[in-house]
RNA sequence: GGGCCUAUAGCUCAGUUGGCUAGAGCGCCGCCCUUACAAGGCGGAUGUCGGGGGUUCGAGUCCCUCUGGGCCCA
């Protein structure tokens, strides 16, 4: 065997062990994935990468669509394009806040001065720990340097092609710049806009909540029937879950076909205990056979409270502050002293305690008719929050995405059309959330931890703000938080001074921020010509969930901003489902962390599981399609490695023997699949479609002329089995490298240089030798090479067992194939005698055993 | 209440514009220590394609309807 040194690089024994950090630190020392700057537009797929949310936990979701992109970019890369593949993290917004607080046993008290000596307590103590503002934030900036290193490490050992030096935070530096000069542009042309409305309030964050984040949770409420009086005297009675709100009553509303109240319309009530004169509207939204059919109309209890109070143009009585709580002093329309006496029972208790105390005053009047009748309705919430979500009345700043106006809202459906989705029927709920928009986009948050609003306002001469007074600082100059700078023209002396300035302490929105991670990752308007390379992007992969978040807010900023798409396609994951269908949960003992996964079964074995997640399908967690993969893994390792000891060579033209043209004409075919199911972004057909060859090439062809590549039927005849077999390695190799980038490097050190993830997508003209052939050659013969297996088996024979006569009956162009490739079948069926006869029938064999 | 997805072997899933006898892997059963791999190889069995109706020469695939599961929204 003196050739045996030509691949002297190939281990003795090859073992999955370790090839994630060897070639993972590879990668990242070597920036083998760095972004070449200098590409120009047409070469660059640009991808914009979710940033995951540092403060949640590590799940094994994050492998599963990770991996997905990953797939797409390995492809995209080894096709020839640039590509731009940054992440950032999402360490913005309440979840860090949340975890903040939980983690260090803190609070925020904007109130506080910044303590520059403050040390974290080690131990979150029982009672929480108020800190000022600035402590607070750079808590949250210490706690997510620590959540991000642990994403690098998975993101790394999972081998996703990230290009490292191109991270972000969305509350770093430029993030902040890019939020506020974006909201400023929003500003100038009239896109982002503050109003005084009645807003959806959650009163344990104390913040406003956009209809993108609500939820609706079915809860247990009671009706109770409460007596309003008629002028004539007469009862009429309502039927409410929210008897607490009887203050804030501002009218009666029933339905305008109903004939029980038709009499009411035009004429006014007065309500109980607080004896208030409201008037009885008409409305077709209420229903007549909810509740007694009539009910009352406060500001705010739910949503059709707001629609009925702006079309009837009814006051506002508010009477729910931003703490939850009753407000502490007696409203102006409640007059009477004995109804002020009653309200001032409920004077700053929450409105549970308020409830209990109106129904039991209800009670004593007789006004409550009868025992509260327990219903489970449906009631509003933050999506992250646990108390019911109240309407109060604040200013607050809007961005407009179409849901005020039908011309805004029609393009925005337009450019839904104009995205290509992965799969195609995800646009059905992009276009579903727009059709369904009733409000412009509020991002303005009563936040500590957040991108500021970049804004200041005036103060008139008795201190007062005057909001329509606005002062923006210089684009120049951002970013900036207008809480701890002056604007220019005034200096810190004058905050809050009358005639002085006061800046303005909300933050955005983490969608506002996160809407521009196209415009963030491309360094907009801080390298405009790098921005131009990489915009628009090529693909947005993420979930279903957040279409009508994160995918809509980029879709409207992009449009506003650039009048474009923020990318061409966009690809939807599905998501994991347990296998018995349960939830993980860490009291049952069953979680499985995403590391140890790795750890277990060997990254290229976990991603060949995501890889077989379809776009937008929902996936088992399955441990044994790791198996699987990690058997495939293996096998790959072994294959490569047996081809080079067969001294496996890439010359083309050595290929003579028609099974050895065949294979590769198979092959090629295999390429084309791969190859155009990719560009559909259908990766896990590519995967199946080199896998399924890549089996029968190990277990039927390698059997077949394993004994020529020794070089039985001479040197020319081994020369064209081991070019084959070089080919289809190198080939086999190339497909699996999105999918299984381990090993496959692994197996590319072994025998060529550089790494295989910047090597070209194989083409099929560069690999068939006879095109014209077809691939019946190898499959009629490795058919017939079955046959002869299916009878030993069935005779309990080992494999090599010797066939005393073989004989084949089949059509001219059959025998003339096995003709071709008689000597292969004879080695590799240890046959003795062969006998071929030529027919019209079907192929029939007869295999006789010694 | 509206929208979307989904139901195929014990399990996880393919099945393209309707077209030969509906496939794969796992699991199961049987066999083989074969000098790349026993963490391997070879072979076998397994289906009322959720139910009902319709269109068609022909339906797992298209239409209607019912039922179960999931998601989004109201």
């Amino acid at each position: 065997m003196a050739e045996s040194a030509r691949y002297p690089r190939v281990p003795e024994k090859p073992v999955l062990d370790g090839v994630e950090s060897k070639w993972g630190n590879s990668w990242v020392k070597n920036n083998t994935f760095a972004f070449d700057k200098t590409a120009t537009k047409d070469s660059v797929y640009s991808i914009d990468t979710p940033p995951p949310t540092v403060s949640g936990s590590l799940h094994v979701g994050h492998v599963f669509s990770y991996t997905h992109t990953d797939l797409i970019a390995r492809y995209q890369r080894m096709s020839g394009k640039k590509v731009f593949y940054p992440i950032g993290w999402d360490d913005n917004g309440l979840p860090t806040e949340r975890r903040v607080q939980n983690y260090f046993g803190v609070r925020c008290e904007p109130s506080l001065a910044y303590d520059k000596n403050f040390v974290a307590p080690t131990e979150p103590s029982e009672k929480q720990l108020p800190i000022s503002r600035k402590n607070f934030v750079e808590l949250c900036e210490k706690l997510t340097q620590e959540d991000e290193k642990v994403f690098e490490n998975l993101f790394q050992t999972l081998g996703l092609s990230i290009d490292w030096n191109y991270t972000y935070q969305t509350i770093d530096k430029r993030a902040r710049t890019v939020s506020q000069k974006a909201f400023l542009r929003n500003l100038k042309r009239g896109e982002a806009y503050q109003a005084e409305a009645p807003t959806l309030w959650d009163i344990t964050f104390r913040t406003a909540v956009a209809q993108a984040e609500l939820e609706d949770r079915e809860r247990p409420g009671a009706f109770h029937k409460i007596a309003f009086k008629k002028q004539n005297g007469e009862q009429v009675f309502i039927e409410t879950t929210r008897p607490e709100l009887l203050p804030s009553c501002v009218a009666l509303v029933a339905n305008p076909e109903d004939a029980r109240y038709k009499e009411l319309f035009g004429k006014t009530v007065i309500t109980p205990l607080f004896e208030v004169e409201v008037p009885v509207v008409a409305h077709h939204l209420v229903d007549p056979e909810k509740g007694s059919g009539i009910a009352m109309i406060c500001t705010f209890g739910d949503l059709t409270d707001v629609i009925w109070w702006r079309e009837f143009d009814l006051p506002t009585r508010g009477l729910i502050g931003w703490d939850g709580r009753i407000v502490s002093e007696n409203p102006e329309w409640i007059t009477s002293n004995k109804a002020k006496e009653t309200f001032q029972k409920i004077i700053g208790k929450t409105s549970h305690t308020a409830r209990e105390v109106l129904v039991s005053e209800l009670k004593t009047t007789g006004e409550l008719v009868g025992e509260p009748k327990p219903i489970t309705h449906a009631v509003k919430f933050f999506e992250k929050g646990d108390k019911p979500l109240e309407i109060v009345t604040t200013r607050q700043w809007y961005i407009r995405n179409g849901g005020r106006e039908q011309e805004l809202r029609s393009k925005l459906l337009d450019r839904g059309v104009e995205l290509k989705w992965h799969p195609e029927y995800m646009k059905v709920r992009y276009e579903n959330w727009v059709e369904g928009l009733n409000g412009d986009w509020l991002i303005s948050r009563q936040r500590f931890f957040g991108v500021p609003l970049p804004l200041w306002y005036k103060l008139d001469a008795n201190g007062n703000p005057d909001y329509s007074q606005i002062i923006t600082p210089a684009e120049s100059a951002l970013p900036i938080d207008p809480q701890s700078e002056a604007p220019s023209g005034f200096d810190e002396s004058q905050r809050n001074k009358p005639n002085g300035f006061i800046g303005d302490p909300d933050v955005m929105d983490t969608w506002a921020t996160s809407s521009l991670t196209p415009q963030i990752a491309g360094s907009w308007e801080l390298d405009n010509d790098f921005f131009h390379r990489i915009f628009p992007m090529d693909l947005r992969p993420q979930s279903h969930e957040i279409i009508r978040t994160w995918l809509f807010s980029t879709v409207v900023r992009s449009h506003l901003e650039e009048n474009s798409l923020p990318w061409k396609n966009t690809s939807i994951s599905g998501w994991i489902l347990d296998p018995d269908r349960k939830k993980m949960s860490k009291s049952k003992g069953n979680v499985v962390t995403p590391i140890d996964l790795l750890e277990e079964y060997g990254s290229d074995a976990v991603r060949y599981w995501a890889a077989m997640g379809r776009p937008g399908t929902d996936t088992a967690f399955d441990t044994g399609q790791m198996k699987i993969g990690r058997r495939l893994a293996i096998k790959i390792l072994n294959a490569s490695k047996f081809s080079l000891s067969l001294n496996a060579t890439l010359n083309k033209s050595d290929v003579s023997q028609d099974v050895d043209h065949a294979l590769l004409n198979n092959l090629a075919q295999v390429v084309e699949t791969a190859t155009s199911a990719f560009e559909k972004y259908e990766y896990t057909r590519a995967l199946e479609v080199a896998e399924s060859f890549f089996w029968s090439f190990t277990d039927d062809y390698v059997e077949l002329v394993k004994e020529r590549t020794y070089g039985n039927q001479g040197e020319e005849a081994a020369k064209s089995a081991r070019a084959a077999l070089g080919i289809t390695t190198h080939t086999l190799l190339k497909l699996f490298a999105p999918f299984i980038p381990f090993v496959t490097e692994e197996v590319w050190s072994w025998w060529q240089e550089g790494s295989i993830h910047l090597q070209s997508w194989p083409k099929s003209f560069e690999i068939t030798t006879k095109p014209d052939l077809g691939a019946s050659a190898l499959t009629n013969v490795t058919a017939i090479l079955a046959d002869v297996r299916k009878v030993k088996t069935e005779n309990k024979q080992s494999m090599k067992a010797e066939v005393k006569s073989l004989e084949i009956w089949a059509s001219k162009e059959v025998i003339a194939q096995v003709e071709n490739a008689q000597k292969d079948l004879i080695a590799a069926g240890n046959i003795k005698d062969l006998k071929l006869n030529i027919t019209q029938d079907e192929t029939k064999v007869k295999v006789e055993l010694a």
